[in-house]
DNA sequence: TGTTAATTGTTATAATGTATCATAGCAAGC
DNA sequence: GCTTGCTATGATACATTATAACAATTAACA
């Protein structure tokens, strides 16, 4: 498993991003309701991206629902509120590395197995601040998806 | 109509796209077929994000095509050979204002009207390079798209 | 406890995108 | 002429992703 694209101890990624995003819904009054925690924990499971129809299967087994909305809902909940991104790429959905913190995202997405890095990159915010406001443009989000080969799919495709 | 959301003769947008993407096809080789050159007007007749059954409604009423498949493989071919763009977030497509000249475009997005401006950033591209590189991360292509009001609809919002 | 807001359950459908196979046109080389 | 290979079209069906709408339930809190 990896996380930016390295080797680590996967074990304690869901412990810890479950307990993070607690504290952030206990801190501001949110719900993590059983549904909504399942998907985090499906998400965070992976560093990957999953679409919403996975998700939706997952929570078919897991007996939480059997219904596109019940997906869509948890998956909106966690969005809208910063603890998972939406890969606009992929239309499909990875866990915050940086719940709770606000920070303008960048990704890297491998094109062969779907693994997302999730990357800081202040500058880009400021060049695009530039460039927006030269063309009276009021910018409110911006969005950074490099599509390429992550670390592991590139040894694979040399054998 | 706005280029970079800026007033402007539109009269000569589409004329001179098409004539720079017919040479551009020319120079390679490429077929600007009848279907391929009315989506190529359809785009540049609005600085707007078409999305692909819009376009196949308008090659309906041409008589150019019905089946989703005709426009789906006329906007693949623009945007392959980099006549237009796809904006991930909105599922949606834009004719590309420096058709056939290399470049990485990032794109300001109007949440209320999708008019789409196409800006140069070369510096972000730098930046992803260096944390690609850092990652162990082939880049292989990257999108910049921000959200936010164009200067028209700020103002249509004050009133 | 009563009231309101938030969440969930459920059905149906919309919107977007592909796979597949058949057909047509055209140029190169025999 | 004929075949071969290539590109583009036509056409049907299907797959995937996403939302609308409304009823039922649960949580929050005065």
């Amino acid at each position: 498993m990896s996380i930016g694209f390295t080797e680590h101890d996967h074990g304690s990624c869901i412990a810890q991003g479950v307990a993070s995003v607690e504290a952030a819904c206990a801190a501001k009054g949110l719900q993590l309701t059983a549904a909504r925690r399942r998907v985090l924990e499906y998400l965070l499971a992976e560093h990957r991206a999953l679409g919403a129809y996975d998700i939706l299967d997952k929570l078919r087994k897991d007996g939480l629902g059997s219904q596109p909305p019940v997906a869509y809902r948890a998956l909106d909940f966690l969005v809208a509120n910063g603890f998972a991104h939406r890969i606009e790429h992929l239309n499909a959905f990875v866990a915050c590395t940086h719940p709770g913190q606000a920070h303008d995202p960048a990704f890297l997405i491998c094109k062969e197995c779907d693994a997302v890095a999730e990357a800081q990159i202040e500058p880009v915010k400021n060049d695009l601040d530039e460039t927006a406001r030269d063309a009276g443009f009021r910018l409110e989000r911006a969005v950074v998806e490099a599509e390429g080969l992550c670390p592991k799919c590139q040894q694979d495709d040399q054998k």
